[in-house]
DNA sequence: ATTGCAAATGAGAACGATTATCGTTTGCGT
DNA sequence: ACGCAAACGATAATCGTTCTCATTTGCAAT
């Protein structure tokens, strides 16, 4: 059966304060996958909720550590958070509307691991980002400030 | 035959002056591949040239442009550059000493497309990297600041 | 329910990378 | 050699993020 809240708060070490609630929140309930910083404390602020943007930044970083989200460093120097899910996969992402689409190819991944260990490497990580532009009909998303 | 550094420029449509002369050869002749801005401003105090850090990044963000180097955004935050000499390529960081290695992966390369495709984007451009430890005997590079 | 205290918060200062401003200097065509 | 737009250097400003520290809060023991 699926945990609450503040159950997954209390597996991560972390007490279960209102604003790391409503952080978790924001990203189990909310439509867009991926939200910096910033976004976050907008869309508290935007809810009434009185919380510091100090404590976003904290506590996102908590998350991350804990496991409860994944942290991408996009292009433009700001980071990027999303739910973790678990399964790993990779971003695609649209020049014209900011819009981002996952992907994941097994076949790419595989090689990824067989260059970094003829080069002598220990993966520990790695972020394809593909930039491109959604061509046909697919980019109704609206700019969102990008 | 080769062009000058001097024709280089002109090309590019900009003005032959010296901290743009000093900061392209940095990149010609230097021995490391990879630089971030803080990199090419030291290296030129180092040599007694007394240019301003802000020409710095005016500098290397021209030359961007201009198609002369290629900017990668690591983590970290901060942007390093490279020259540009037509083959596209990924990267492989070493998390212990900041060392840059570079990789090309035909198949890599051409799943990439294929996923995009399948997904209706228009590729522009795309970054790869891999954040990784040289295991075995290949990390005697001294940390570099990371 | 009340209390106590460490942990968490919020406001604002600090920070590092980068960009913008602006008065001075310089490349370069005449 | 001259003139002027382009480029420069110093420094202020900006942006995302982290740090500091006094105040507040979750929560376990009363």
């Amino acid at each position: 059966m699926e945990k609450s809240q503040p159950e997954h708060l209390k597996n991560a070490g972390l007490k279960s304060t209102l604003p790391r609630l409503k952080i978790l929140d924001l990203f189990t309930s909310g439509q867009d996958r991926h939200k910096s910083a910033e976004d976050v404390y907008k869309q508290l602020l935007a809810s009434g909720d009185d919380v510091g943007l100090a404590t976003v930044y904290r506590v996102l970083t908590q998350f991350e550590h804990a496991g409860l989200l994944v942290r991408h460093y996009f292009e433009g120097g700001k980071s990027v958070f999303e739910l973790n899910e678990g399964k790993h996969h990779d971003h695609i992402v649209c020049l014209q509307c900011g819009h981002v689409e996952e992907f994941y190819d097994t076949t790419i991944e595989s090689r990824q691991k067989k260059v970094a260990a003829e080069l002598g490497f220990a993966v520990h990580d790695h972020s394809l980002h593909i930039y491109a532009d959604c061509i046909k009909t697919k980019c109704p998303h609206k700019p969102k400030g990008v």
